[in-house]
DNA sequence: CTGAAAGCGCTTACAG
DNA sequence: CTGAAAGCGCTTACAG
């Protein structure tokens, strides 16, 4: 290094004191006088010293960094899930390493274990998924991490979702609360248990009801496969009048390509659901009836069970699933009886 | 730790080998046998073996981790962005931290302060500004530090910009022909270069075309405080017949502003320009005329600029301006000879 | 409360 | 090419 950093031997030097006990100065919780404490500190901070977080991890086991592994940031809703996340982490004195990955499984892997690698001492994976090697390898390196926003069918994960099959139930019933009667899903990617669950809950409702779903076909959570998909459903002479979607990213593509290719009028001749509620969801044009995800329930109890495992106050790894409301707007023709469910 | 991690030593051990040995099979470039090698890399795999980042950087000087600080992720510019960066400083083998600040100079300055106690190679602060003390500690701890999309009149600091100048000036010239006679601008944040740059940009141009702005009113890059002054602007008799909004994320919000709450036509009765070019702008719901950020451009030369900087291939920092196109969609008449420049 | 010493898990001259 | 040893910048028992 061209530039010599300033160490506790630096700081004991100038104030004559013992390297041992400039440490202590800067440990919370260690015992020094309080003269001892002035002389230390007027001398760091004549020094411009700091201690260096990487040696001091290297005693205590502890980084307190969190890796973040997250797949794509173009949803809304991943970015307003990473800042809060971030946020909360950063006020618990956390720091955040974050890592993009794909969705296979082998990226995600490979991320993982350069997290690994850093020493972090909990990881946070938001919609992707662990082979189960990883998955033994976290939890051997007493690792925590915890799923957000996705499920797995592994005991030893941690896991943070909202209740996506109530989600879907609730979506089918307000559609058939409407009156409609060819009610179609543009479901999230079957790969993930959200995509799997809200359609579920809407084939559920249906089948409650004694209806038949119109179609249920893969979205991929990508707004080109959803618009795809919406094109094929709409091809035929008699298209569906009702549309859940999987999520509001796909929603808005699929607004889009209903109003301006197909020339529909949305609530009039279709209806559209998302699911999420991101803040576009709220704007003008769209003004999209959407299942809420309780994003910021979500966001706590992610950093609550972390930090929990962290300290090892929680030995059992935790499943949560928190609910969140239908938020009815324009985007969908309100029940007979129409009564505001929020 | 209850977790007893596995260490060179225990490789070294099993392998039959020292623990120098295991070291340089693991540090690339060290001259090391294939016969030990091969020993040491069974050994490795048996055990799960995986060097310790933190102690190696602890003697390297080289943490390969880069410190990322962004402020809001609301305006999709930045998720994009964020993403682009992770994506690129992953592919070279460097690591993200990342910290959200707000724009106080006092809170960037915190976060930039533990960014430098986790010892990060460098730094990119993406639209925010550093103070002069803070600047001083990264520059004497020989810790480079690049300004993304935001310029500051220090000569230690690198720059990557777009032309945001000439966008402004573009933005003007482009109404002008397209023959408004009232053109307001509701600028970006003026306590920001790319604010100022841009409405300096379009001030210039109407003066040498011979026209007043018919107003300049600081929108702060928030959507509230842009429909405020959209409000205000259109309050009186003659309102304006164009609007150059300083980013997309404030035009949107203006655009919903003017069609749903005044009921006005756009292009017809009045024209809006935006600023970034993000995915939205692209949507049919706005088909926003815009000048383009080149973030490509901008990521890969942050990327570039920072790393050679880390290397110390570059000795002196750079201030980097990217030209952008002013993409024309149908929120903006078009000048008399339409054609198009993209 | 304070200091001398050991050690966290590595890399890197230094001999051989 | 390989091993023994020093050392990166800290924390933390251990004596006093």
């Amino acid at each position: 290094m061209a530039y010599d950093r300033i160490t506790s031997s630096d700081v004991a030097r100038l104030a004559g004191v013992s390297q041992s006990a400039v440490s202590r100065v800067f440990t919370p919780g260690a015992s020094v006088s309080a003269e001892m404490t002035q002389k230390v500190r007027a001398a760091a901070q004549k020094l411009g010293y700091r201690p260096n977080m990487l040696a001091r991890s290297l005693i205590t086991g502890r980084t307190r960094m969190v890796g973040l592994v997250v797949a794509y940031l173009e949803n809304q809703f991943y970015p307003e899930a990473l800042e809060q996340l971030s946020r909360a982490l950063q006020q618990r004195d956390y720091h955040v390493l974050i890592f993009m990955a794909s969705n296979q499984e082998s990226d995600v892997d490979a991320v993982i274990q350069q997290l690994l690698d850093y020493q972090v001492d909990g990881i946070i994976a938001a919609s992707v998924s662990m082979s189960n090697p990883l998955t033994t390898r976290c939890d051997t390196a007493g690792i925590p991490v915890v799923l957000f926003n996705r499920g797995q069918e592994d005991r030893r994960l941690n896991e943070v979702t909202s209740d996506n099959l109530l989600g879907g139930q609730r979506v089918a019933e307000f559609l058939i609360a409407g009156g409609h009667r060819r009610i179609a899903h543009i479901a999230g990617w079957q790969g993930a248990s959200t995509g799997r669950d809200r359609a579920e809950g809407f084939r559920q409702s249906l089948q409650r009801a004694g209806q038949e779903p119109f179609a249920i076909v893969d979205g991929l959570y990508q707004q080109e496969a959803a618009v795809r998909a919406a094109a094929d459903l709409f091809a035929c002479a008699e298209p569906p009048d009702a549309l859940f979607v999987g999520n509001d990213h796909m929603a808005f593509a699929v607004m889009d390509y209903l109003r301006y290719e197909r020339r529909l009028r949305i609530p009039e001749e279709v209806s559209v659901i998302g699911y999420d509620d991101v803040p576009l969801a709220a704007w003008a044009p769209y003004q999209l009836t959407t299942v809420r995800q309780p994003l910021e329930q979500m966001v706590s109890t992610t950093v609550e069970t972390l930090l929990s495992r962290i300290d090892g106050t929680t030995s059992a790894p935790q499943k949560v699933r928190l609910e969140g409301p239908l938020v009815v707007r324009c985007s969908a023709r309100l029940p007979k009886e129409s009564h505001a469910r929020v």
